[in-house]
RNA sequence: GCCGCCAUCGUCUAGUGGUUAGGACGCAGGAUUCUCAUUCCUGUAACACGGGUUCGACUCCCGUUAGCGGUACCA
């Protein structure tokens, strides 16, 4: 068998980028980058009925947004094209016929009423639902004739009776499957497409895949498998199930019904690929020195099937967030501006981006509110009264500036006071707005006020709301003229 | 129903026969502080159940139960 490590993600386009999809790739791109391998993308493209235009772009799109580049995609090309099993199709036909001059397939003509029917009946009869295997023993010649006056069939393998498959699975080893409990398994379609079990066996080979990782959902499928690389005489490649990503409730796959389950969703959000990839990574591993926060490139080197955990993890957005949070503070103030900006243009939130188009000013911003994002989307809610005076009906103002500080004439005084402080600073410096900041204090002792009532009421003036970055960091960037501006107007809504 | 996988705090996990069962998120309290946030400290909370094996089981075996997955001309 080929040296190199070959590992490849298989989904089909049926949809938005899936997060379980990302979590696929970044497993099969850990373990073939850490093994100096490749990693390929196929797409799965069998079902007609399922297949959703732009898909395929989609996952492109975030693959690359990722930073989880395939080696090989039907995008990328490569040296076993097409990587697009709707383009082989003549492969799997030529394979299938191969199968059944070796008589380890046949034609079926079975309607899908009689199908239906028949797994009725078994059920009725509490016995597992299955094929009947009616058409078994058609002969090859009657079967071709049938074929060419133009009868609709598909092609089943045959499973083997009373035999035990075994299935080694590199993480949970041996597995033991009754091949009673196997169903004739359908190889081509009537349409001539391949179904999934035909065509992942086909081209694993062909593209010379060594590792078939995957979810764990395929794990009943692997003896079907298991039987068509032996009918063709082929080697195995290694098989390893990985667990599944559940909903946050535990009930099910991850998936749309429950929260949300597309990347774009996530990008939208203003969650950072580097720090979605280390939450993938760590629910079900755990980096060698114990880390949290790592990155991609410490899972390739580390990561191993072994150390793999067997349970399948919830999806939980509280530590998502945390994460998200950290990667956000580690940023620096440039970088972070360029991610706002990017978000933005990707949102296509022109109001925010024409605030960031004042990059200076952005500049001095951005500081002020790094440690409060955990995704760049709250930037927009936390910054607004830096862009724009805000926006409150007078009453509104006026209630809130009397529920932050005390009796109206004490905020009346205490709001002039600021005023006339700030109107006698002559150099816009933070030396001398901690002079004013102290003769805040002053005045508060004074007056015996609290010094959250001296603060609150002048936070409110100037931000309209009741949380902000510490005082005099927001006046020092807002400036005089804007300070000044919106004490006047709060003291005139008194 | 049948087949398979799996089982440590609410969640993600460490642990591989003898531990005060450790860490992270979350939650609660505290410190810093003009508010919010950050940061730091403290606390909260777990070995599903029943049998074995053993001097000794969270750890090994068997069963039960729960959860998840599969049971298609979907992947």
């Amino acid at each position: 068998m080929n040296e190199t490590v070959r590992t490849r993600i298989a989904p089909s386009p049926t949809g938005l980028a899936h997060l379980g999809t990302i979590y696929q790739a970044l497993i099969n791109y850990a373990y073939a980058k850490g093994r100096g391998g490749n990693f390929i993308w196929r797409s799965e493209d069998t079902d007609q009925a399922r297949f959703v235009k732009g898909a395929e772009e989609n996952l492109n799109e975030h693959l690359h947004w990722f930073g989880l580049v395939p080696d090989e995609s039907p995008f990328e090309g490569g040296k076993f094209e097409p990587y697009r099993q709707s383009e082989r199709l003549e492969t799997y036909q030529k394979y299938a016929k191969e199968l059944i001059s070796k008589d380890h397939a046949y034609y079926c003509f079975c309607t899908s009423e009689r199908l239906t029917k028949v797994r009725e009946q078994m059920q009725k009869d509490g016995i597992p639902p299955m094929y009947d295997k009616y058409c078994i023993n058609l002969s090859i010649e009657e079967s071709e004739e049938r074929v060419k006056k133009g009868e609709n069939f598909v092609i089943r393998m045959k499973i083997p009776l009373d035999e035990t498959i075994k299935v080694y699975d590199e993480v949970l080893g041996e597995i033991l499957f009754d091949s009673n409990t196997i169903d004739d398994q359908v190889l081509i379609k009537s349409d001539g497409f391949p179904t999934y079990h035909m065509a992942v066996v086909v081209d694993d080979y062909l593209m010379e895949i060594t590792h078939m990782v995957r979810a764990r959902e395929w794990l009943p499928s692997s003896p079907k498998q298991v039987l068509l690389y032996r009918y063709f005489g082929w080697e195995l490649p290694k098989l390893i199930h990985v667990p599944v990503i559940l909903n946050s409730d535990g009930k099910g796959k991850l998936s749309k019904r429950h929260g949300h389950s597309s990347a774009d969703y996530y990008r939208l959000q203003g969650f950072l690929p580097k720090a979605i990839l280390n939450y993938l990574a760590q629910i079900i591993w755990n980096h060698p020195k114990g880390k949290e926060i790592f990155d991609v490139k410490d899972f390739v080197k580390y990561f191993d099937f072994k150390d793999i955990s067997s349970q399948g993890p919830r999806f939980d957005l509280d530590k998502l967030k945390w994460i998200n949070g950290q990667y956000i503070r580690k940023l620096k103030v440039t970088e972070l501006y360029e991610m706002l900006v990017e978000h933005y243009t990707y949102t296509k939130d022109e109001e925010t981006l024409k605030w960031l188009e004042d990059k200076d000013y952005s500049l001095k911003v951005i500081p002020l509110i790094q440690e409060r994002l955990s995704i760049l989307s709250d930037f927009k809610g936390l910054v607004s009264y830096f862009y724009m005076d805000p926006r409150h009906s007078e009453t509104e103002a006026k209630n809130l500036l009397i529920k932050s500080g005390q009796d109206k004439d004490q905020i009346m005084v205490l709001l002039s006071f600021v005023h006339d402080e700030i109107k006698k600073v002559e150099s816009w410096k933070t030396v001398n707005l901690h002079k004013v900041e102290t003769e805040i204090r002053n005045l508060a002792e004074k007056n015996t006020w609290k010094t959250l009532n001296a603060f609150m009421p002048i936070r409110v003036a100037l931000t309209g709301t009741r949380q902000s970055p510490p005082l005099f960091d927001v006046i020092e960037v807002l400036g005089q003229e804007k300070t000044l501006q919106r004490l006047n107007q709060a003291i005139q809504s008194l």
